[in-house]
DNA sequence: TATGAATGAGTGTTCATTCAT
DNA sequence: TATGAATGAACACTCATTCAT
């Protein structure tokens, strides 16, 4: 409590606010113009800042994208973390894609650049990595999930079918997050549709028959 | 055969073969850096020609991405013209999908920059603008199919399903274009699986009777 | 024992210390980098001290240089006053070159950074006279002995020969500071030899005949 | 005497005309400011020609002081070549000297820039490196006259005094090149002087005896 | 018409200096 | 007075575009 721990301390959260600010801003920056288009100096305006200010927390504009990204990944990975629960693998299919597919959408929406580091050009070697990192750490989630709803599939049609998955959502996302709110809740429904349609097949666990609401779990 | 009495044919004859030359070469420069990575001397270079010559064809940078597109379109078309036939709207629905996929994968495997410039960051305003022409071109092909084979559906429901199904192509095309040729083979059967997965219910026709994967052929 | 009781002329002493660490700091900074290379916030760490607080005490970059030089020039002033005292008029040119010599190139092996400011690139034109004054001081006070010496000599050939000796030490310096302390213990022995070679033949004293070498000391 | 050959001729021509005025108008640009003081744009603008054009030729400015370097050592070299010819070594001393002496200190005068660049501060390893080359080539080269004059001399003898008299043309050449014409003739006087008497202990051979022109070589 | 050297506006980045705390 | 985060002018360098030949 004394002077300089408070200081020490203020001037961290200043500093880690600057640092959301500035991600903020690169956010934004990168989803409207893209990685390469995106300046640094937009960047420090957009956030209310020097261009040296900028420099202060990242070395150079690549780092401001891994940084962004690597912000991005973590809240992935928390929801990874609340909406991939192994309670989950008994519930019917539908419910399930519900439960999978909303708390991503929401997220993507509150991830503007997320499209722009992470699918569009190549920024970096590192964030070309970390981007196919983040994708088969999905792919494998989901391959747990279908796994335990059909023991008697054979690993590579797992394989297969979460990663056609992951690419279904990946590409449907755009549908279901941008344009008017009916486009993008017609999107939402048919991303769901289209998952539900391409995993029906593959289910044969009771709880995948279509069950009405109440009778969970037997 | 002195220089002033070549005739008009033969330079506009010249001039296309140029402007083939650049257009091939941009699409690979594209390709391989992404539009905004691509310089024009780098697509100069590569077509043999020099900078000031391109620019006898092409007044920017982004003419030549509009023009590849233009070109990328133009063979779309006629793709869409051999393939979106009428007499197709009677067959079995997986062979449908065959007679569609098949000739758009081809076409997308051999045009390197497609990807890049229709699917990357934003060119511009106008290409994105073409890019949602061929897009909607395309849908309404495909609506016109859906509804031919589903004469009952609604107006709104066969939209909505020629336009997921679109989406599910560009979806799932990076799956059956890249990789290793068994990764392409994968990426091809899984995009028509989902496609016909998705597609069946609404199809009334004999032939469409979902088959239980593993059992097909036979 | 309070703040508000603390003298002012503690405060000045803090002041100086302060001084005399950023000195000492931007001494090693500028021997280290050169001056342009060296930057403020550099020295201010090396000297444990924050960039706004070197501000306090200089107003700019090339203000701490001429401190710097300034201080340099002060020591050597101090040099100068105890080493050309007129009694050494009379000694064997040998003796008087030792007596003038090693003092300053020990003073000189203590000065990081002198070599940097005064003899490197243009810092400023302040500098550049100061650099000038020191230099013009030197000389009048080798005049001085010179004439002593000689006084039958003409003032423009004093001048001279002052002039060229300064020069001469100027030459050799790097010599006698750098490298090993071989090289040192060479480069010293040379930069004496070339000064009584050059000052012998105007000196009339006895002790100066030329001795060739290989003869000296018996 | 075809047209492209014609064509590939001048545009060298005219390459090498640009890189020599570049390579003037950085000398001069270094010789006012200091190397890093110097901007990249002034030496463009000094040579009439715009930032890109000097970076056709160079690819960043730390080579264009290298390839400054260069060519003052390539006339450096030539210089040698012309200058330290064995049968020097039989002059008498004091026309040895003016004979070694006057053309480099016309070279000097014609090459500004030199000295920032070669004697300044850092500009990188590689400069100094070629620094240090030239400076040695210069004292082999000399360590040979005093071997043929005095061969008697040990090896260390001769390499010491060869250093020694570099460095003294070094250090001395500014009084023979900068200041009024006045000042110069005199810097140049004493910088002779200050060899000649450095050298002449060293020499036994008969030629080197104060001998009136006219009797040379006998 | 073809060439490719030349252009120069614009970008990422640095660092001397300021100023709120 | 001390701090160090913030500032912003300035620089090295790039590349789409032009134009003399």
């Amino acid at each position: 409590m004394k002077d300089e721990e408070e200081t020490g301390t203020r001037r961290q959260e200043r500093g880690k606010k600057r640092i959301e600010q500035l991600l903020r801003a690169a956010g934004e920056v990168f989803a409207e113009f893209g990685y390469e288009n995106a300046t640094t100096n937009a960047i420090a305006a957009k956030a209310g800042v020097s261009p040296g200010s900028l420099y202060q927390f990242f070395s150079n504009k690549q780092e401001i994208a891994e940084a962004l990204a690597n912000a991005y990944a973590a809240r992935n990975s928390e929801l990874h973390e609340s909406v991939f629960r192994l309670e989950a693998a008994g519930m019917p299919l539908r419910n399930l894609i519900d439960r999978l597919v909303d708390p991503f959408l929401e997220f993507r929406r509150n991830s503007p650049g997320y499209h722009a580091l992470l699918a569009g050009s190549v920024v970096s070697r590192e964030l070309a990595e970390r981007s196919h990192a983040l994708h088969q750490q999905m792919v494998q989630r989901i391959a747990n999930l279908v796994r335990l709803r059909n023991p008697h599939l054979q690993d590579e049609a797992i394989q297969t079918a979460a990663e056609t998955s992951v690419q279904i959502v990946k590409a449907m996302l755009p549908l279901a997050v941008e344009g008017t709110s009916r486009q993008r809740e017609i999107g939402r429904r048919e991303l769901k549709l289209v998952l539900e349609r391409y995993l029906a097949p593959l289910d044969k666990s009771p709880a995948s028959r279509q069950i009405p609401r109440g009778t969970k779990k037997r």
